[in-house]
DNA sequence: CGCGACGTTGATTTGCCTCAACGATTGTGG
DNA sequence: CCACAATCGTTGAGGCAAATCAACGTCGCG
């Protein structure tokens, strides 16, 4: 059984030698959410993010018309929060749901910036986490702009098989953007040209 | 005039000393663009970001139907590059045109990581830079997501009314995923209902 | 079994696109 | 400084992808 700390921070690229990891884990708390859980609501101060060590999570808003629209989901080994909020300081707009019985490991900008500060390699880390990140988000951006709904749900479970077995169409679709009948639609159609 | 290096790193933020200044600058190199200019292409190596002094450029892709997507405009303080290749280890998918004459400082990756290792404060500062962005860019996704066409015109001239003027309206819709016929007809509705 | 959650299907509407033509503005050479 | 072309923006007619609205299967579960 690998620490959470050199699960977190990848056993292979950091070498955390012991000291490092009780530091770090002294900063990390464990948490548990069943399935149904909304771990943040809308308009709350948002102290955390959160590592997942396993389940499905997702965050979402809710528009003024009613309808959800998700941003981002999360399964093992992925971060998540409300980062509009987190980054920017203001209150929450998203709300994390989970979608599937989780381990978190939730940290407060403050502990995370103690870590950064005591261990440097863990900020060099992040860092290109973070920019791995960002590129990805990009790539999104550029798909929603120039592809079909067809094409953005085959990119989605060629590059997300994992996620499309553990959440609900109707969460795919908020992801990509479209209704539930939409992707029913066009699911039918893929399933005919295979055939 | 205040230097280049205490400009990138926001003198009132970092206080740099002359030594740590002098290190910095001899790792940017200031580069000139004319309006029209292509500062990289697609399916080429990127070799670095841009640090914009002074101008306006634009990311943006060409889809197979041959149509344009900006990913993102830059003015002075902003940044710019192909961020999906760069962050990524990729040849590059996406353009950067430059809309103004301007006055750009690039750096490698390999440059930049000196700059880190070196002054690690510089690191701590990058990494917040690249939070707040990787938020801004989630916002996007957000309003593709959830907004029409029209109100997601009138956030971006609210938000970015300095970047409004430097641009043709056709870098507006295909920043907002939209024709410049849709564009012209929501610019219209907009100066009726001012009347 | 019966209920609620999820997914599908059909009919109709709508926001935006496409194609085409035509003004307006800008830039350039005579 | 004007003439002309090129670029950019606007307008109209028609079409299409996806949304909306409504109804109906299907699956899992108390």
């Amino acid at each position: 059984m690998i620490s959470i700390a050199r699960e977190i921070f990848d056993h292979n690229q950091l070498k955390l030698t012991n000291d490092e990891v009780s530091f770090i884990e002294a900063r990390y708390k464990k948490v548990y959410f069943q399935k149904g859980t909304i771990v943040l609501d809308v308009n709350q101060q948002i102290d955390y993010q959160y590592y997942v060590h396993d389940g499905c999570l997702r965050t979402y808003l809710i528009s003024d018309s009613g309808k959800e629209h998700t941003i981002q989901f999360a399964i093992k080994g992925w971060w998540i929060s409300d980062y509009i909020g987190y980054f920017l300081d203001q209150k929450s707009i998203l709300c994390i749901e989970c979608l599937e019985d989780a381990i978190l490991y939730k940290i407060s900008k403050e502990k995370a910036e103690e870590i950064f500060d005591n261990i440097p390699k863990t900020e060099r880390f992040i860092r290109h986490k973070l920019e791995r990140s960002f590129a990805s988000f990009q790539k999104r951006i550029l798909a929603n702009l120039s592809l079909p709904a067809k094409k953005r749900y085959l990119n989605f479970i060629h590059d997300y098989p994992t996620i499309e077995k553990s959440v609900k169409n109707y969460h795919i679709a908020s992801y990509l953007g479209i209704t539930t009948e939409s992707l029913s639609r066009i699911r039918k159609e893929i399933a005919h040209r295979i055939s």
